[in-house]
DNA sequence: ACAGATAGCGAGTGATCACTTTTTATGTGA
DNA sequence: TCACATAAAAAGTGATCACTCGCTATCTGT
């Protein structure tokens, strides 16, 4: 009943919050195709007109929520601890949680609009320096984490092999719940993986 | 000015064929969203009519594309030549080629209409089976390629690892050819796995 | 040759898309 | 307090979507 009394700035950034929230949920539950405009404003509880009042096209909307997932990845991939002087089971610790990174709403969201790009040169010019940015930061990212057990110029390709595989996992993996446990083969492409990176040499599992 | 002469079963097959080739390329070249009724049917140079004749509905022209481009592709994975006893040269060469394999237009079809179903679970449903078909036949062609180098119970880890890591790579390659050459990272990368198949032990690169 | 069946065409049809315009609410500066 | 600016809502607008329907063209069995 009372009034909230908010002011125009004040305004502005909250249905501007939420339209980004809503899009990203969007993006991630329904797939790019279906985030549509109108589905857009409903989830996030303002009319058309409000949206388009802060983005002029459908575009800038998914542009402006490409940059906000971005955002949000790096400060995850950075959030992932390193250990000085790591052994097999603790890297392997990392790259489960680098998976359950991967596979969170807004990596999703970010594959979602990635896909989408390859057959839109305009979203693909406008999401290039997000895409530059971030891919800038998980090499620093790596570089913290396994800058001591590998030579420099492998890091770009073990990066490349690693989160590449844990993307292309995301993107086989239709199950609807996406937090599900790693199955058998992907518990043990990851040991794999790990070995890879800590010893270079992984051990073979001895048949008992 | 002369009449063909064509039966109907033959006419008719005609058609089919050209819908499904300009559905497999309408999604390679435009993408899930583009791929309208209306494109495809350009593209086949038929009429919609002519298309809602022999798909009732959108989604079952998608899968049925889906199915054949599943053929496809366990056809290029079986066409890859096994070596009884491969060196690691080989086994980077064989890599590569299926690189080019995982980047072929149909494969990029194929990705479309997963990342599609992620979101529908009509289409979803109906690509189960081609799914399972397809992961059994790869699991048979890399017994077939590195049943002899691997662990039995380690095929499905590594083969997960070279898959997923290929695909994630189509699909993080947003430049518009595809059939580029690899640049460094991915050629380390493709050397760093085929290690990881024949010896595994990596060399580390002693930096001059 | 001819009746019936199948294939293909193209003009619709309602729904929905991205987006616009008009109108109403809500802060803001003087 | 009140003219003004900005934010949000409500009601469009043309275009395009998947899909239908009536018609013609082509083939098939007899």
């Amino acid at each position: 009943m009372t009034a909230p009394r908010r002011t125009q700035a004040e305004r502005r950034d909250a249905t501007i919050t939420r339209l980004l929230d809503a899009t990203v949920e969007c993006l991630a539950t329904r797939g790019y195709a279906a985030t549509t405009t109108s589905a857009v404003a409903a989830a996030a509880g303002v009319s058309q007109g409000a949206l388009f009042r802060h983005f002029p096209t459908r575009q800038d909307l998914l542009v402006a929520t490409a940059e906000v997932v971005a955002e949000r990845n790096v400060a995850a991939f950075r959030g992932l601890a390193g250990d000085p002087s790591p052994d097999v089971e603790a890297v392997a610790a990392v790259l489960g949680h680098l998976r359950s990174v991967v596979l969170s709403p807004a990596n999703q969201t970010w594959r979602e609009l990635l896909v989408a790009a390859r057959a839109d040169p305009g979203l693909r010019l406008a999401l290039l320096p997000a895409r530059e940015g971030l891919q800038e930061q998980m090499l620093a990212a790596a570089t913290d984490l396994w800058g001591n057990l590998l030579p420099p110029q492998d890091l770009p390709a073990v990066l490349s092999i690693v989160v590449n595989f844990l993307d292309g996992l995301a993107f086989s993996a239709l199950d609807p719940d996406p937090s599900a446990p790693p199955g058998r083969t992907v518990e043990r492409a990851l040991e794999l993986l790990a070995h890879l990176i800590v010893d270079r040499r992984p051990a073979t599992e001895e048949i008992p």
